[in-house]
DNA sequence: ATCGTTGCAAAGTATTTGCATCGGT
DNA sequence: ACCGATGCAAATACTTTGCAACGAT
């Protein structure tokens, strides 16, 4: 399990090095750090925290490169950057399933960021094109929501 | 014309006026002359272009102001917040048909934001609580899209 | 050896806040 | 006269950038 994990970090890894290349980006070992770290995460991080993440891995990654390397990272299809409006980005590694379009549902009394998906939105974005002659790129869903069990019991049933 | 305007403007003053006493918050020149900026703008505006705005009425109006009066507007149905993840954000008076939800079309060739109704998001505030078990309180779909016409002709018809 | 990349610290951008003064009530 | 509101400038929070040294190719 924990090998199989390494295994497939390691493969991970190796793309990424090699889309680097093709990018005509170099393999710095600071890059391979941050991709280690971002593709570890199974939640939601923000900047601060990869660059808390990646230091673990190499103690040489400094913030600057950090926000360097993001760009790439979202332009290689590795995360996604998910802003919810709230002075900071968040990131997520891509999953399966994320093909189809998500929407960002903020718990405003536990800070958690769900995602469900809203497959009517890619149906929305052809009603742009044919009513303002527009053709969308992206789009991005966020409901912002009270949690009911919060409410009620002072705990989220979600929170771990 | 000119004049059914400025009666009409008059009147919203008064309006805020009394909300702003209601609210225990004091009428002072400041505020009403941000108020009337507001109130004048057509389209979506910035904190910084509202203040611009508002130093033509009333030249003593700080930035400091335009920020602690900004969620006072936005609190009485005056002002609405559109976010659109650009580090700035818009503001842009309520209309009629301000009613029913709406998602922001953000062009990438122009920089306009355009706004048109998409009902279905309310439909969807039940699915998330189903879902999820959290109660919606509010939602924002963003799309960004390119311009069929700026694309072909170099210039964007809508471009005033 | 080249030249893209790095860390650092300074700069930037949008917004917020401390404080002495001002002014609506 | 009280105390909320104001302008100013400093502070904040997140992100970007200039520059000399570093290191992948």
């Amino acid at each position: 399990m924990e090998n199989s994990r390494r295994v497939s970090i390691t493969a991970a890894r190796e793309k990424f090095r090699s889309f680097l290349a093709l990018q005509g980006h170099r393999a710095t070992n600071q890059r391979l750090a941050i991709f280690a770290a971002a593709y570890a995460q199974a939640e939601h991080f923000t900047a601060e925290q990869l660059l808390d993440y990646a230091r673990k891995i190499d103690d040489s990654v400094s913030r600057a490169t950090v926000y360097r390397t993001l760009p790439i990272l979202t332009g290689s299809a590795v995360l996604r950057e998910v802003d919810i409006g709230s002075g900071e980005k968040f990131y997520r590694t891509y999953r399966e399933g994320d093909g189809t379009q998500v929407a960002q549902v903020v718990c405003l009394d536990c800070d958690r960021i769900f995602e469900i998906s809203a497959p009517f939105m890619s149906w929305y974005g052809s009603t742009v094109s044919s009513k303002l002659g527009l053709t969308p790129v992206s789009q991005r869903l966020q409901v912002s929501a009270h949690c009911d069990a919060f409410r009620k019991t002072g705990t989220c049933p979600r929170r771990n």
